[in-house]
DNA sequence: GTGAAAGCGCTAACAA
DNA sequence: TTGTTAGCGCTTTCAC
């Protein structure tokens, strides 16, 4: 490997001309810097970004910390977020931290010893520890995907009126008994996903005069499988739902089969509405009818935000939540009188 | 930020001292060893990467080149690649290259430029551009899901024999107009995907005495609607199919739908079997049949054979095929006679 | 067992 | 415009 003493001795410069050459410094001649980009041409030579980073205590590096990225949403996430990466030159370190604490703090830990220059974190739940943790790490961060209470940039979604939007459109249809297929709840914090949808549920059950059965509150694993169980046993329940919203597309792909495995149809028996909007949610039969969040977006918008925030740049607003849509397609129809 | 300056004071000790302490040295006193660790303790001390890396020239560092992490299949790789550098110390550096050439070897410069330890590389095709670009920047790599008759260490599947059994598993069921549905071809070179397979399916009918017909070979884009499209040309030909074989599960989906939409049913009217065997593979209706690939497995094992090359360790087959699998679901079945 | 000092390859004052 | 030089934070001989 051709370091920058090579290319200067080459080039019969010294290695500050060198490295003014590749860092675009103005105040070079236009003769020497050709002299000089000759000399690394023929030698091969590229600037080591270790010794890059070390001299200007920067690494063009963000620490990504996800859940899950064999899980397709994330896994869009994702892809939005190395996207803009890519467009302004930083390169992404993934971790994997199942939204188990004790990884995400070990990878935090890591990624400060790394010198990011920032981190985008995804997890299930911003607690008051991770907030602690990142304050004294010096880490400039923001959260994709989730929201929270303490002052820290964020792009989310308004989960709460999501949820709300999807059953308020389920009872426009006349439905009256609406299931519901949430994740776990965790001790019922804010700004957990499924408690803020479950929230939403309720709600608009009850600003529509409706009854809450807990009978139709099922608990399941944002896995296809779970969704499947949750729905099979809420269709055996003595009060059956004519819709079930699932939190997520997944579950709700279970829970249509479900309906077909207990001899019903989807949507004719049991209308069923999902959450996220992933590529496959059209594959279905019925195509399903989704609650649609932006994840591509997502990723992109925290990604620009924190590069900005690496920066120094302005920000008005670093508390962004994103719009969600409801997508129709098949899964859900009004409900037959 | 503590670095080993302030570590080495407050102990009392020199740098030297303080490195070896935390690089485990045996030659140092227990005594000096507590009194260090205390003063790194009380500093919250962690040894910079960058640093370190500069004065090693080793990053713990691994580059992960896929072409799209937001497609299902590369997920799991990468999940298989990240949880064992995950165990062995090493961090990943995630690259989207889309299958563009270009933004594969600015990105295999970008890593080498990183001083990365070594390359993971998943490509649709390992050219002989590839080969001379990596054996010049005398980065170490293993290919993921992917041959080639280069002398480059992989970890793939026999797709040739793959899409020969899953034909010859149509055939045996009487099925003797089955399609295809193919990926690009690229100008029919060796070790692509969509190459071998098609070879497989043509030598399975060859091997059975069947027609080949032209009609009933398609060409789609890997994705859901591609699928669709090309099974609904097929079905709207002179010559039907009575059995379809998409080379991903994706296509699959898209195949099956077509089929429903032109008013036929699967699998009674035409059975469909796809590849992969993703996650949601189960979760479509009827449930898809497919090839199953080991694609964590790919991952982790050509992660393992990565760090091993790095470490120096010696390799007895650094050219591995995994072993495919047929997962017989509901959406094939015998020939209605 | 421990410390001094010379790098690792680069950037960034400061001079010239 | 260009060169000199002192770091950046750590590892690693080589003495002691």
């Amino acid at each position: 490997m051709a370091t920058i003493d090579d290319v200067a001795k080459l080039a019969g410069v010294s290695i500050a001309t060198v490295s003014r050459v590749f860092n675009n410094s103005p105040w070079v001649s236009e003769k020497t810097r050709e002299k000089v980009l000759k000399a690394a041409e023929e030698l091969g030579y590229k600037p080591s970004m270790p010794a890059r980073s070390l001299a200007m205590k920067k690494t063009n590096t963000i620490g990504l910390i996800v859940p899950d990225i064999s899980n397709p949403y994330y896994a869009e996430v994702v892809r939005g977020i190395e996207d803009v990466c890519n467009i302004y030159k930083y390169n992404i370190i993934l971790c994997n931290a199942d939204n188990k604490r004790e990884k995400e703090f070990q990878y935090i830990d890591m990624l400060k010893n790394r010198w990011v220059d920032g981190v985008i974190f995804h997890c299930d739940y911003f607690s008051e520890e991770h907030y602690e943790v990142f304050k004294n790490s010096n880490l400039k961060v923001v959260l994709a995907g989730r929201t929270t209470k303490f002052d820290v940039p964020y792009v989310g979604i308004d989960n709460f009126k999501a949820a709300y939007d999807a059953v308020n459109y389920l009872i426009s249809l006349g439905h009256k008994r609406i299931g519901i297929i949430h994740g776990p709840l965790d001790d019922m914090k804010e700004t957990i996903d499924s408690v803020d949808r479950l929230k939403g549920y309720k709600q608009a059950l009850i600003d529509n005069g409706l009854t809450i059965y807990e009978e139709l509150i099922k608990e399941a694993n944002f896995k296809y499988k779970g969704g499947y169980k949750a729905a099979m046993e809420m269709l055996k329940g003595e009060i059956t739902p004519t819709a079930i919203f699932a939190i997520s597309d997944i579950m709700a792909m279970g829970a249509i089969n479900a309906v077909f495995d207990k001899g019903l149809s989807c949507p004719e028996d049991v209308s069923v509405i999902g959450f996220d909007n992933i590529d496959l949610s059209e594959a279905t039969r019925p195509a399903l009818t989704t609650v649609s969040q932006p994840m591509y977006e997502i990723g992109a918008i925290a990604a620009r935000m924190l590069i900005k925030i690496i920066n120094g740049e302005e920000i008005n607003n670093s508390q962004i939540i994103l719009k969600h849509k409801l997508v129709l397609r098949n899964s859900v129809v009004p409900l037959r009188s």
